[in-house]
DNA sequence: ATTGACCTTCACACTAATGGAAGGGTTCAG
DNA sequence: CTGAACCCTTCCATTAGTGTGAAGGTCAAT
């Protein structure tokens, strides 16, 4: 497909499937025009690059784990740079890290609303009565 | 304390102590001499600020919700603008949806590096043999 | 009184992610 | 053939978060 369907598809703009693509996130093939074409799979990685980008971590760091997050991979076995480990088990632990803060944050948001609300019953009670 | 030893206790340049009190975030006072004054609580406050900068939320986002973290807080029901609640709902979905994201990710790596030393560890055996 | 370690503001600059416009091809439908 | 709707590249702008440096004030210790 081209840019526009898998902008429409995946709900990224135009714009940013060639930034990734300069980035070395996506690589499509190109038509005979020049135009890019994307092949069915890419629509589930740009996917998991949005999210991840949402989720605050940087394009250059995506594209080292984005290779090793693939179900149905072949394990790369051959390594392409030795260090690959340790930069994948040290992002493992900042994603951990992040998750342990959004989960304490969020459950004081949830935890906030229900107190407001509560509050904001009785008021409402009180009120009505 | 001022801005010196808060940075370092805090781990956060003082560079970006300035910043976030531009941003609203964090109000020291302010001694004789034009120094900040930032008193004990406010560690607190800058290490939360740090974790949710760093899992992606932009400031503004935590200039709403910061005043609703602080365990032991007067729940302030005379609501500065009432559209607060719309707000924190949104946010906490857009919170889980990283974690949810994070979670995810996270995992795969995980397996793949299990996969990986698994393999690596046969390898490993077949060569020792 | 000078030195050194703090602090102040202001300002310039960089990166990452994104938006957008300019100028120019391609394709297709009417 | 012409217009609409795509696509291309290149460049410029903006925002958030940072780093850094200049020019200067404060203060404690020598």
């Amino acid at each position: 497909m081209r840019i526009g369907e898998l902008s429409k598809r995946s709900g990224v703009p135009a714009r940013m499937l060639r930034y990734y693509e300069e980035q070395g996130l996506v690589t499509p093939r190109r038509l005979d025009n020049g135009y890019r074409s994307y092949d069915e799979h890419l629509v589930d990685r740009v996917g998991k690059i949005r999210g991840l980008i949402d989720a605050g971590i940087p394009t250059r760091i995506i594209g080292d784990i984005l290779p090793c997050l693939d179900r149905r991979q072949t394990i790369v076995v051959t390594d392409p740079h030795p260090e690959l480990r340790g930069i994948l088990l040290q992002e493992r632990d900042r994603m951990t890290q992040k998750i342990d803060i959004l989960v304490h944050n969020r459950d004081s948001i949830t935890r906030y609303i229900k107190a407001t609300d509560s509050a904001l019953g009785v008021v409402a009670e009180k009120t009505a009565s």
